[in-house]
DNA sequence: AAAAAACCGGCGCAGGGCGCCGGCTTCCAG
DNA sequence: CTGGAAGCCGGCGCCCTGCGCCGGTTTTTT
């Protein structure tokens, strides 16, 4: 079945080879880099592997020494945006949270997310990437149990006491509240971009605030449910 | 140029002709019903006319004398998602708003926002049309001017006295607050949902709160900025 | 110096979805 | 009852764009 091959090389995400020499390795780098900066200038929907190889001036062939489809291409910008968050939530965890409280921390949190959405590159299409195609789904997932696993072990040690199911519901709402307005923040100038993450700062510390100490919230029973 | 011909069929996305007949009229409606039922079953990746039509029961020609190309379809259903949308802001504002304080307010507010996404079928998929597919650009445009608008308008009935540019802040960063959440709300079950719904309702207080009597925020003197 | 890795440009080609076509059926008016 | 307009139908042409392999050459590594 020469159709079974070929989705099985469709589906291939991951790059062809580890690359082993630095000229190699710079490559793979500065593939990344073009096509950030291409999603910026011209959208996913114009992005194409030619475009893409002509702007870095390589041929397509080159590429796809790389990286096996132009998906795993998106999919390793993905991927370098999760280390991204990976690395800021670690930094923040190296604190010593047990003495800080909740609006610090919100400071915190906020200041380095905030720094990690404005040096990614072509944000925007790179997130309607992770939405419109099926291979990338997965990092969304991961994205989001990422942040979701890392801020409940921080609430739980800023000192809340709710039961897990509810702590991940306010992690989901912290999650989706922070990447909507991030959005806002990054595309607004000065002043104004200061003032939506002080407002943001202040709404989470209601939502939070509210709940930190509920050990029994009421009708909230069930162990997961979304 | 039969190339620029094309893309001028291409760009046409209003329906080929205004259904007289009650038969035809009905046509449509049972298209965009069916459109949105898909939506929901297979996303917007799977979505194809011919899909549409076995589904409906029609033939794909069919299709073609209501609407004169796939994004024409999907286009009326996010005017329709618009006019509900309008419909019930318009509602709101019926209502009294110059005696009612800020939690009441928000209170209808979002009972009537989330009864419109929650009826809404394939809603996420649509999202995704509208940011993905160039055509329907516009249309979230449309979304996001319908609502800046109403919202400014509304919150000056309640007594905010922020200059145009910072009530224009607040209802975009009140947008996005809700679009977010209320995606997270209705993939909920009951007490879940009620609790984020409660917790929106407070974060919006807060940063409404924060600055509905600020008639000179430091700082913002620009006129026009996003 | 030989082997392995990297690089190059061209081109075959597949396939999936779009939307037109030509002819039929239904409906309404006169 | 009849004529014509609106509505309906299935098929399939076909486009066309972007994907990704190939065979050969150059560079790096050991």
């Amino acid at each position: 079945m020469s159709n079974a091959e070929q989705r099985k090389r469709k589906s291939q995400l991951t790059p062809r080879r580890e690359p082993v020499q630095a000229r190699a390795r710079e490559r793979a780098r500065q593939i990344l880099d073009t096509t950030g900066r291409l999603l910026e200038e011209v959208g996913l929907n114009d992005l194409t592997t030619i475009l893409i190889a002509k702007e870095l001036g390589v041929s397509v062939g080159s590429l796809y020494h790389y990286f096996p489809n132009k998906h795993a291409i998106l999919y390793a910008m993905g991927e370098q945006w999760l280390s991204s968050m990976t690395v800021a939530l670690e930094e923040l965890e190296q604190q010593d949270l047990e003495n800080l409280d909740l609006q610090q921390f919100l400071a915190e949190l906020l200041d380095r997310l905030v720094a990690v959405y404005r040096e990614q590159r072509g944000l925007l299409p790179l997130v309607q990437a992770m939405w419109g195609i099926p291979e990338l789904h997965e990092l969304d997932e991961r994205h989001d149990e990422l942040l979701i696993s890392h801020l409940s072990a921080m609430y739980k040690r800023l000192g809340f006491v709710c039961p897990p199911n509810e702590m991940n519901r306010l992690a989901r709402a912290t999650l989706e509240t922070c990447h909507a307005l991030f959005l806002v923040i990054v595309n607004q100038a000065g002043v104004r971009s200061d003032r939506t993450r002080e407002d943001l700062q202040q709404m989470l510390f209601t939502m939070l605030n509210a709940h930190r100490g509920e050990a029994r919230p009421a009708g909230l029973d069930d162990v997961e449910a979304p």
